[in-house]
RNA sequence: CGGGGUGUAGCACAGUUGGCUAGCGCGCUACGUUCGGGACGUAGAGGUCGGAAGUUCGAGUCUUCUCACCCCGACCA
């Protein structure tokens, strides 16, 4: 048992805290609300983009890079789009500092002060219709798919790590289309590369939907959403991809010529994944022990451990495990070979444990002289000693079945914790005592999304795509409703 | 941004009505013994007590301001 973790079900916040922390992903930094990334949790950031990279590259998106600062004039073209960020921008109104005439170090200079500010982009849309504006003259220019990788700014009051900062990083795709049915589907397919990325990488369980009018991304016309639950039953949205019309279009300006001459605007959609992906990871699998990494997604893969007295038992079972992992290396694992000697076997194990590795191996002189191997699991933290001729097949084989077997328990989880009721006040039980995701009817008006929220901080996830239309009634107003919704308090 | 709490060595903490050279545990360094689930002994290093101003003969301790973090709300990915 990890001694140094809050457990789990006790206090599911501070838990994470201190895994977080106690795993070295990040920490707080002198800045308020912002957060380092350390050299472990970067590098699990690193494999997120890694394949997601390789995903849109896969679906024929390129890579650019947009400025950091974007005029204020600019934001408020969109209406609905600056009144959904206006609050939590940060502004830059000065470019020089200077020495306080009074000696009391370094003060702005009032006499550097912009013309016009600068807002840190909370979320590129604006300046990067800006450019398309002078990209797109004729249907010939389009489609225009382009990702960039960056970090936002949103001055959030109240932060977590990795769940919620005041910078983060992320991805934000953004797309100019000659037809409506283009942009709709380039918003469906990036939110299938969410989806296909969450449960074949990640192993993590989604469900896609619409999010309904009032959980929007403001300057959309829809937005598609991937939703996640946390063992402690609070819904995670992970990725969005929205459909944004001709919003942006008109706002900037940006008509092309089609086939026949005609002018019309540009159809638009943007999508984004962010740093926030690493708290679901942590939330959806880990355990009192620590981290539970998908072998997928594992800056290590696997740990190798020797187990000696003697410096002659050192040297035997260290030639031993360089065989073994230049072996393991080459069928495309990431091993290390853990020989620190002032530390013992036992406090390797459990720092492992609680890095998340999914596979160790331990080698001591019993296994030398059985010419055998302890194999370790990190999921079900089950051992078996297996002979050492056979590792690379066998690790190759446990690796996938970690992969299957954390996704299949966190579908479990969900399953179980998915709930479809009528009557109002076993939905108000659900949210209150047991948490979880609800399927409920609703009547579609923002006005009983709000009073639901209000009385039992429960919102609209989504309105998943493959529920079946069921006739019924709203729970809240009992008005009618043609399916069900997904409900659930989130992060 | 409102309410509550916490800042003392890398980490986690103690420090009395204001009083002498600021302490314990873990970690760290060296050496030795250990090593199949978080070892032990001996010796050692490590502090602007979050920051600033004030009260006082004297401040880790009292006052004011400020910064950061944690918890609960409102807001949000």
């Amino acid at each position: 048992m990890a001694k140094f973790l809050t457990n789990r079900d006790e206090n599911y916040a501070q838990w994470y805290n201190d895994l977080v922390i106690k795993a070295d992903l990040a920490e707080n930094s002198a800045v308020r609300g912002c957060m380092v990334i350390k050299p472990y949790g970067y590098a699990i950031w690193e494999k997120i983009q890694a394949e997601l990279d390789r995903m849109f590259k896969a679906t024929g998106h390129v890579n650019a890079y947009f400025p950091l600062f974007i005029p204020k004039s600019f934001f408020s073209k969109e209406a609905a789009h600056v009144e959904g960020f206006a609050k939590e921008c940060a502004v830059v109104t000065h470019y020089r500092l200077k020495n306080d005439e009074n000696g009391k170090g370094i003060i702005v200079d009032p006499s550097a002060k912009l013309e016009e500010e600068l807002i840190i982009r909370p979320t590129s849309e604006t300046i990067i219709w800006n450019s398309y504006k002078n990209w797109i003259q004729s249907y010939r220019d389009l489609p225009i798919l382009i990702n960039q990788w960056a970090n936002v700014v949103r001055w959030e009051m109240r932060t977590r790590l990795f769940l919620r900062t005041a910078e983060f990083l992320w991805q934000e795709g953004h797309t100019a289309h000659a037809t409506r049915e283009e942009a709709v589907e380039e918003t469906e397919r990036m939110i299938n590369v969410y989806s296909d990325f969450a449960e074949n990488f990640m192993a993590l369980p989604v469900i896609k939907g619409y999010k309904s009018e009032n959980e929007r991304f403001a300057g959309a016309i829809d937005t598609y959403t991937i939703e996640a639950l946390m063992q402690d039953g609070k819904a995670l949205q992970a990725g969005t991809s929205h459909f944004l019309g001709q919003n942006f279009a008109k706002a900037f300006d940006v008509q092309f010529a089609d086939k026949t001459g005609k002018l019309d605007y540009v159809w638009a959609t943007s999508w984004g994944l962010s740093t926030r992906m690493v708290g679901a990871l942590i939330m959806a699998h880990s355990d009192n022990n620590g981290l539970v990494l998908p072998p997928k997604l594992a800056p290590l893969q696997v740990v190798i451990i020797p187990i000696y007295k003697t410096a002659d038992q050192l040297e035997m079972i260290t030639s031993k495990v360089k065989t073994i992992k230049a072996e393991l290396e080459k069928a495309g694992y990431t091993v290390k070979y853990d020989d620190r000697e002032n530390l013992k076997p036992g406090f390797k194990f459990a720092d492992y444990e609680l890095k998340g590795v999914p596979v160790r191996i331990a080698i001591g002189p019993r296994d030398i002289e059985n010419g055998t191997a302890e194999i370790a699991r990190r999921d079900t933290l089950e051992k078996e000693t297996i002979a050492a001729d056979s590792i690379t097949s066998h690790i190759s084989r446990l690796l996938d079945e970690i992969q299957s077997n954390i996704y299949q328990k966190a579908l479990k989880f969900r399953t179980e914790n998915t709930y479809y009721t009528d009557n109002w006040s076993e939905f108000v039980d659900i949210i209150e005592n047991r948490g979880g995701f609800v399927m409920a009817h609703w009547d579609g008006t923002t006005e009983t999304e709000e009073k639901i929220k209000d009385e039992t901080k429960a919102t609209i996830r989504c309105i998943p795509f493959d529920t079946p239309p069921e006739e019924g009634k709203c729970i809240y107003s009992g008005k009618p409703s043609g399916r069900r919704v997904l409900f659930a308090r989130s992060y």
